[in-house]
DNA sequence: GGCCAGGCCTCGC
DNA sequence: GCGAGGCATGGC
């Protein structure tokens, strides 16, 4: 078990965020989440403290990171411009939500597979797929303040190499539909070295926007959500359909990003997940 | 059962 | 360059 202390870590606003699709809210206090070849649960205990069922190491070599736990979110939420009161309201709605810094596979795929789908139906497609190609991870014994887990078994994302091979009818299998050609030739792309994580990583961001939209099914807005939410590459402002509502009705049909040269994209999140879990429930 | 979902590709202009 | 049509399937 690690503890640590942070007043601007919400897990379970993050799980209900959208932007990773393997999070789950098991109670108030327990989010439980598969990542990295780990299954990790968090337990909120109060105060602004949590408990994360992994040890020290693991947290420095990779949940910390993860979390993006060294970003300075009270300097972006001060930096939001007063004026604007949507995104005001969005940003103290949506305090304690953080951009995760994903595995670059795992999002590449993930959404490729969220195009013109609802987030429910995408995550019965990720975990098909995991349970098809991951492996079988084993569960830490879990005891208080953790909880039992909410399943008793968990997959972790296929990597590269575990999709070698996989067959048209096994993407119909898990429900890829029409984007099973699209996950076919991004296996293509990396498993004949073409693409690679490290040249991902080392493209600065026009270059590494050009080489994930002249992917196939690779469009604006998912190469804009791998940027961001595998890449940690904030100015980037994802436009899909809530983003897209919100634009019509509160800006004017554009946002103008150069305000936020850095952040756009976490301002993106905060709106995305204020719009999807507030606004429209009360109207 | 109808409608819409964290879009993209292809085609026609 | 740009708009329209088509697209597999799941969840509500």
């Amino acid at each position: 078990m690690y503890i640590f202390t942070n007043s601007f870590f919400d897990p379970v606003k993050i799980a209900g965020s959208g932007q990773a699709f393997r999070f789950k809210v098991i109670d108030n206090e327990h989010i439980e989440l598969v990542a990295h070849g780990r299954y990790l649960q968090i337990a909120v205990l109060g105060d602004d403290r949590f408990a994360l069922s992994c040890t020290e190491e693991d947290f420095k070599d990779i949940w910390e990171d993860y979390f993006d736990l060294n970003r300075d979110y009270g300097k972006v939420e001060a930096s939001v411009d007063p004026d604007d009161r949507y995104l005001s309201a969005a940003v103290r709605y949506g305090h304690g939500i953080r951009i995760l810094r994903q595995d670059i596979w795992e999002t590449v795929i993930s959404y490729i597979i969220s195009q013109r789908r609802s987030i429910p139906s995408i995550t019965t497609c990720v975990e098909r797929l995991s349970s098809l190609r991951g492996h079988k991870l084993s569960v830490p014994a879990l005891e208080p303040p953790f909880v039992h887990a909410s399943s008793d078994e968990y997959y972790s994302f296929p990597a590269v190499e575990d999709m070698a091979g996989i067959t048209p009818e096994e993407l119909a299998s898990i429900g890829a539909g029409y984007r099973g050609a699209y996950i076919l030739s991004a296996v293509d792309d990396f498993r004949s070295g073409k693409l690679t994580p490290e040249l991902l990583r080392a493209s600065d961001d026009d270059r590494l926007y050009e080489i994930l939209t002249s992917m196939f099914g690779v469009g604006k807005k998912v190469a804009n959500c791998i940027m961001l939410f595998a890449l940690a590459r904030t100015s980037r402002f994802p436009i899909d359909v809530w983003i897209d509502r919100i634009l019509n009705k509160y800006y004017g049909g554009a946002f103008d990003t150069s305000r936020y040269p850095d952040t756009a994209g976490i301002m993106q999140q905060y709106m995305f997940y204020y719009e999807r879990n507030d606004s429209l429930h009360i109207t």
